[in-house]
DNA sequence: CTAGGGTTAG
């Protein structure tokens, strides 16, 4: 009726009618028809007002203000809020403001009116806190949650079932304990199902799951809201099982699940790699019509990929009608750890196109993609959109950048990167030292470990291996050796399997033998991957009689393995024993056993190009025979000779020779300086073996003559060339 | 007139 009179007063422009300002999106209201809509209540108001009592005139105010919301204009309530003040209306139409306020987003506005109005209604306080949490300021949240009391309000249902979050949200455990104490003595308990879930869930995002379970037992009446609570709080504190008997429970009483519940449920199959209990899932999704839900979309897609089925994660995936960020993400996500990089790149490609813009997740997995196949140009391409969107600053992202740049070689961009960070945490840290471990730069790791004691960061299992490979890698004995009994005495930390390997690998690069295997025998670790470290320490140090002793050990836990017959008969190799080789080559065939072929990858203008030792299969292999035989000839005039040690096949001088020109690597360095041969760029290989010795001398020298530097990343760690020197020192 | 749960990462 009053919109009618509104209409009819004023007279609004022809084409401005009332339904089109109503459903007009909330910032799209040009000024000039709030201020038209200004001028209509202003001359509404001068006639309207005339002669009209207190009650009347309130009325009509409640009623413009109404109308503002429906318009969602911020302006015409703060002009008809003036208008008000003046005529002395201001106090008794506060909550209707607020709420007015509210609505149109301004959270502050509505606290300012909030704070200048007596009597506020406890709908007031309410709508306060709730808009608090729904804007993130849960602090603010819960400061008018203090103030209630004091001022005489006292909180009912509507405030206990927002103001939980809030807690949350903050991590205040204690005070969170104590709103709960202060609802149960004003009678405002559990009964009631909001409140229920809120706190349930409060409990949950604290880790306490009895006693979020303690409250859901309490709840009378339990509704699917608060079971999805339950079941996101037991799978984020790893207990998806549970969470699948909760999710069964729920189903057991008759209570529908729906998007909410079947996405998070679909997650806790994903975490479970429980394939049966996801393609149940599924089929609940489409039953319920649920397959356009974005939310469960996304969970099914995740939960195909976590169990390993990327095929059938993509399929999802092209069903979406419109993929919004998370969904790429997600797709992208999966195809990085399931090792499908190159997909993961084109599809990040597409989803730029498609002018999705990236978030922290995306970019973060996706630079992961890039340093699992150590990609430099395509990284920095990364790194470029990164900066672009101001996430370097992420920790997220920074620690992939670090890790990146790490695997690249570059530990001067990646210590770059990590002095930028906003907020340093123990990852972040933790990827710094592993940068600094790979490239041998043992002393810089040290440095920064000590340092985490200031910023009051506490070191975990990763951090002390880090610290320990960083060590192993550059060779540094005695400060390993200390870093080992101070993570043994640190008492908090429980060392695995892989420290003990780290140690045991570093004792007995440094033929510390005897020691090494004290140390296994010591902590009883029945692991191959110890033993066989240690048997290639012997293999270093020629130490047949305690090979032998390994050996055995290593065959009895892993009877199977190619990997340790591999390393005998390269031991029996490197001592000149033909006859045992051969032996162990027949035995190896007849276990059917194949030797993991070395291989190397050269990045060339982002294009990479694959080498195998003696292949000649590379389209371009008569120019890279050429330039191999030309560097060979050069470096022999700077000193190089061959070292036949490390052909580990008995063939005479001259075919031995031959073969080591023939190394993936060799081939590798060569072919990208054919490919960039009068260009300055750092030539960077890839190898997934160890780096042979030979080698190793060969591209000191090669990168003196051709003056340029070479990074070879191996299995282990990384080699610089420059100058003839490598950043390794020649211990590795 | 006001209120609760979900999807992507190291």
């Amino acid at each position: 009726m009053q919109r009618c009179l509104l209409e009819r007063t004023v007279g609004f422009p022809e084409n401005l009618n009332w339904f089109t300002i109503q459903h007009a999106k909330p910032r799209s209201i040009p000024p000039s028809i709030v201020n038209s809509f200004t001028c209509a209540a202003k001359s509404f108001f001068a006639t309207a007002h005339n002669g009209a009592s207190f009650s009347e005139s309130l009325q009509l105010y409640s009623s413009l203000i109404q109308q503002c919301i429906g318009i969602k204009s911020i302006t015409c309530i703060t002009k008809i809020q003036s208008h008000a003040l003046k005529r002395g209306f201001h106090h008794s139409l506060g909550n209707k403001l607020i709420d007015a306020y509210l609505k149109c987003g301004s959270v502050v506005y509505a606290r300012k009116v909030f704070d200048e109005v007596p009597h506020r209604h406890i709908v007031a306080w309410n709508s306060m806190i709730a808009s608090y949490i729904r804007n993130g300021r849960s602090k603010e949240a819960i400061e008018i949650y203090q103030r209630m009391v004091p001022d005489g309000i006292l909180p009912d249902e509507f405030t206990f079932s927002s103001v939980f979050k809030a807690f949350s949200d903050l991590g205040l455990v204690h005070e969170g304990q104590r709103a709960h104490g202060q609802s149960v003595v004003l009678g405002v308990g559990v009964s009631n199902v909001f409140v229920g879930s809120t706190l349930v869930d409060m409990y949950a995002k604290f880790g306490k799951m009895r006693d979020a379970r303690l409250v859901s037992d309490q709840v009378v009446g339990k509704d699917v809201v608060l079971f999805t609570a339950l079941i996101v709080g037991y799978s984020h504190h790893g207990e998806d099982g549970e969470s699948l008997q909760v999710f069964r429970n729920m189903t057991k009483k008759g209570i529908e699940a729906n998007e909410y519940t079947l996405s998070s449920v679909l997650v806790c199959c994903g975490n479970l790699e429980d394939l049966t209990s996801g393609r149940l899932i599924h089929g609940l999704i489409v039953k319920a019509g649920l397959e356009s839900a974005v939310a469960s979309q996304t969970s099914l897609l995740t939960m195909y990929s976590r169990c390993g089925l990327v095929d059938d994660s993509l399929k999802v995936f092209r069903q979406f009608i419109n993929p919004n960020q998370v969904t790429w993400t997600s797709v992208i996500v999966g195809l990085v750890q399931n090792g499908r990089e190159e997909i993961a790149l084109l599809k990040f490609r597409q989803m730029l196109r498609s002018s999705i813009t990236p978030n922290s997740f995306t970019l973060s997995s996706i630079l992961r993609a890039c340093s699992s196949l150590a990609m430099l140009e395509q990284g920095k391409q990364i790194h470029a959109i990164v900066m672009k969107f101001g996430l370097d600053i992420d920790k997220y992202v920074g620690a992939a950048l670090i890790d990146f740049y790490g695997k690249c070689g570059s530990t001067e961009i990646a210590s770059s990167v990590f002095n930028g960070l906003l907020e340093v945490d123990v990852v972040s840290v933790n990827s710094m030292i592993y940068s600094y471990a790979q490239n041998g730069f043992g002393h810089e790791a040290l440095q920064l470990f000590n340092g985490m004691k200031d910023t009051g960061l506490e070191p975990n299992n990763v951090t002390w291996l880090g610290v320990l490979s960083a060590c192993n890698n550059a060779g540094l004995l005695e400060e390993g050796c200390h870093i080992f009994s101070s993570a043994r005495n640190s008492g908090n930390i429980e060392l695995t399997k892989d420290h003990y390997a780290c140690m045991v690998d570093l004792l007995g690069r440094a033929g510390r033998l005897k020691e090494a295997e004290m140390l296994i025998n010591q902590v009883n670790i029945s692991d191959v991957v110890i033993w066989r470290t240690l048997l290639s320490a012997c293999r270093i140090h020629g130490d047949v009689e305690m090979a032998k002793r390994v050996m055995n050990r290593v065959i009895d836990l892993a009877p199977e393995d190619g990997g340790t017959h591999v390393l005998l008969s390269n031991l029996y190799a490197s001592t000149g024993n033909w006859s045992k080789v051969i032996e162990m080559k027949s035995a190896m065939r007849e276990m059917r056993l194949k030797k993991n072929p070395a291989m190397s990858w050269v990045d060339v203008e982002r294009e990479i190009h694959t080498f195998m030792a003696g292949d000649w299969s590379h389209p371009n292999f008569r120019d890279i025979r050429e330039k191999l035989e030309e560097l060979i000839e050069k470096v022999k005039e700077l000193g190089y000779v061959p070292d036949t040690r490390f052909v580990l096949q008995d063939l005479d001088e001259e075919k031995k020779i031959r073969s080591l020109y023939y190394h993936s690597e060799k081939l590798a360095v060569a072919f990208a300086l054919w490919r960039s041969n009068y260009k300055n760029t750092t030539i960077r290989i890839l190898k997934n073996l160890r780096i042979c010795g030979d080698c190793h001398t060969w591209m000191k020298f090669v990168s003196k003559i051709v003056g340029r530097d070479i990074i070879a990343r191996d299995v282990k760690r990384f080699h610089h060339f420059r100058n003839g020197l490598c950043s390794c020192g020649d211990y590795w």
